[in-house]
RNA sequence: CGGGGUGUGGCUCAGCUUGGUAGAGCGCUUGGUUCGGGACCAAGAGGUCGCAGGUUCAAAUCCUGUCACCCCGACCA
């Protein structure tokens, strides 16, 4: 392609609406523009770029055993009410009505596929002889999302790879499992992303049954906790600590209990500007209701609680935070001055809220709160729990040092999905004694576009972009430094078409502007090799091949160019792969 | 949905406080000189100042409403 020929329209300025680097250098050069929020186009680079990311995705979707097919975007909605997601998408869900024979007939724009791909099993595959089967394919998606953010990071509608498999049993779900989980790797490692695979709320199959694919980011939504030896990583959502339970004892230094007013200081930072004293001396008492009874739980004041792990300490089905009536009624106040001395209701702690001596606690009265509360003596607990989320340095639940907490863009997602759809959608299989069962099912999503965002926010300095070979729109820039000059015109355009008759990737830059513009735009595109034809070097028989992520050019003759540019992105790609876990 | 911010040529922004005939740089067009890291000279084109209403002799500027976009938070199978 010809740089004159094609639309590439980069910008010397960064757009006022864009902050973070991926947004900013994604419009500069000339890869997408907004529509509106939440919506953008994809201009020739970008779209360039972002199938060449879908070519790894399916190459690696065929290499685990994987089958493409195509579903609509537009879904019934009744299919939705069939598995209770219309309700729990809500207004995530874009859905509209149309007329269809006078009729009001209402669908929806898929946000995700497990309904109609389970419906199409449900409706053609009975028998154990025909499973398993893994179905995949690449696709729009529309979430009306609350606040599009972040640029091309967060939209309302993007494309997904989408793959579910359907088994007969929880084994055939592991071995499809696994080989998905190698494919993500080997997808994201092509890609040229450094990616941490992190565990991830698994829902009702729990355990190990579902991780999600991060790139640590600092403008990354999710929050992430690695350890420092490596072997734990997980979604703050799920993140255990690796605290050991305190022995839980009154303290030597108790002093007396005692009441104070802090008229109307609900909150810890409000108590603690009121009293002077550290939020790490408060207790929080969070009123939980925990499949519909009321529960205390006690944090400490400068943690945050975290519900998963309070849902599962309690062994609960499902757990809100409890409304003001409830509050009132086992607290004896309003909502703000709760604590544990004398609540009506059973109350379940922190490991760091038992070791701490003269805690100031809601003394369960408008406008009060309790001093020097210590356990034991004013309240009684008999165990403590992990349930608070995990804090960098805090110890790793697998013993491999600490925890550090970072950002991350999440990409891509497996899940243990089990049988919910099967049994909502009745896609049910036949076994050897005529036996019906419902399939066993997992679920395996790539964020496509993020995967360009991510590299984008990743893999960028001062000048622009720097793409990996594997993902970049083109893999070399030809960049002829005159082409007012009849020499150098005639030598760039013989090479162009050299390089086009080897199969080489490649962009001539054949612009009438002077090198300094077509240097700049070639750095801030971020092709990996630029090649520089002209000027003196031309003349004695030289040409220039720079690396984009390498800082010095080299001279190479122009006899045997071809052979040399084929040699050195062999040798580039073969640097790529060398990260790419082997495919089993 | 709560809080904050911004809307002025394609892009970045000034002008608004204190109302008086819309500006700059970049980009674009034409001609010329240039040509290894975002050139220079000259001549041009391009804007209902987000939209609607109000105040006023007069509104980009003041007031009211509204829309859009951005940021923080809530939300996010």
């Amino acid at each position: 392609m010809r740089w004159s020929q094609t639309f590439i329209p980069t910008l010397k300025e960064t757009p006022a609406d864009a902050e973070i680097p991926s947004h900013q250098l994604m419009l500069r050069a000339g890869l997408v523009r907004q529509l509106m929020a939440g919506a953008y186009t994809y201009l020739p680079l970008g779209w360039r770029a972002l199938r060449k990311v879908e070519a790894i995705v399916r190459d690696e979707m065929e290499r685990a055993g994987a089958i493409e097919i195509h579903m609509p975007a537009l879904t019934p909605v009744e299919l939705f009410e069939q598995t209770g997601r219309l309700a729990a998408f809500g207004n995530v869900l874009m859905k509209f009505e149309v007329q269809r024979k006078g009729k009001r007939v209402p669908m929806a724009l898929g946000p995700t596929h497990e309904e109609v791909v389970t419906d199409l099993v449900a409706r053609h595959i009975n028998s154990f002889r025909q499973l398993p089967i893994c179905l995949y394919q690449i696709q729009t998606k529309f979430r009306n999302e609350e606040r599009p953010r972040f640029g091309v990071l967060r939209t309302s509608e993007f494309i997904m790879k989408d793959a579910y498999s359907f088994g007969t049993s929880l084994e055939q779900l592991d071995a499809v499992y696994q080989k998905m989980y190698r494919a993500y790797c080997r997808v994201f490692s092509r890609c040229g992303l450094e990616y941490l695979p992190v565990e991830a709320e698994s829902g009702p199959i729990g355990g190990d049954a579902s991780h999600e694919f991060m790139i640590p980011a600092a403008n990354g939504e999710d929050d992430v906790v690695r350890s420092s030896g490596g072997l734990y990583a997980a979604n703050l959502e799920r993140a255990e600590t690796g605290r050991t339970p305190p022995t839980i004892t009154t303290p030597a230094t108790a002093a007396a209990l005692a009441t104070v007013a802090t008229p109307g200081a609900t909150s810890i930072e409000q108590v603690s500007r009121i009293l002077k004293i550290e939020p790490s001396q408060l207790i929080k008492t969070l009123i939980y209701s925990a499949d519909d009874k009321p529960v205390a739980v006690l944090i400490r004041g400068d943690h945050e609680a975290n519900e998963n792990k309070i849902r599962r300490a309690l062994g609960a089905k499902s757990i809100k935070l409890a409304d003001p009536a409830t509050i009132e009624a086992v607290t004896g106040a309003p909502v703000g001055f709760a604590g544990p001395v004398g609540i009506k209701c059973p109350i379940i702690a922190d490991h760091d809220v038992v070791v701490i001596a003269n805690a100031v606690t809601g003394a369960n009265q408008a406008d009060a709160h309790h001093t020097n509360v210590n356990i034991g003596r004013d309240y009684e607990v008999t165990t403590s729990h992990d349930l608070r989320n995990a804090l960098s340095g805090d110890p790793s639940p697998r013993g491999d040092g600490t925890l550090e907490v970072v950002h991350g863009i999440e990409v891509g997602h497996v899940f243990k999905l089990g049988t919910k759809y099967s049994v909502a959608l009745k896609a049910e299989f036949t076994d050897e004694k005529e036996q019906r069962h419902p399939m066993i099912m997992g679920c395996y999503g790539i964020g496509v576009n993020r995967i360009l965002a991510g590299l984008a926010e990743t893999r960028h300095d001062a000048g622009g972009l720097c793409w990996p070979l594997a993902i970049a729109p083109y893999e070399v820039v030809l960049v002829p430094i005159n082409v007012a000059e009849a020499e150098c015109k005639e030598a760039a355009e013989s090479l162009y078409a050299a390089f086009q008759n080897a199969g080489i990737d490649v962009l001539l830059d054949d612009r009438d502007q002077r090198p300094g513009v077509k240097f700049k735009d070639a750095d801030l595109v971020g092709f990996p090799l630029r090649v520089v034809v002209g000027g003196k070097s031309l003349k004695e028989g030289l040409v220039e091949l720079k690396w984009r992520h390498l800082a010095e050019a080299t001279k190479v003759p122009l006899v045997g160019l071809v052979e040399t540019v084929l040699k050195e992105l062999a040798q580039r790609r073969a640097e790529e792969a060398a990260n790419v876990p082997a495919a089993v």
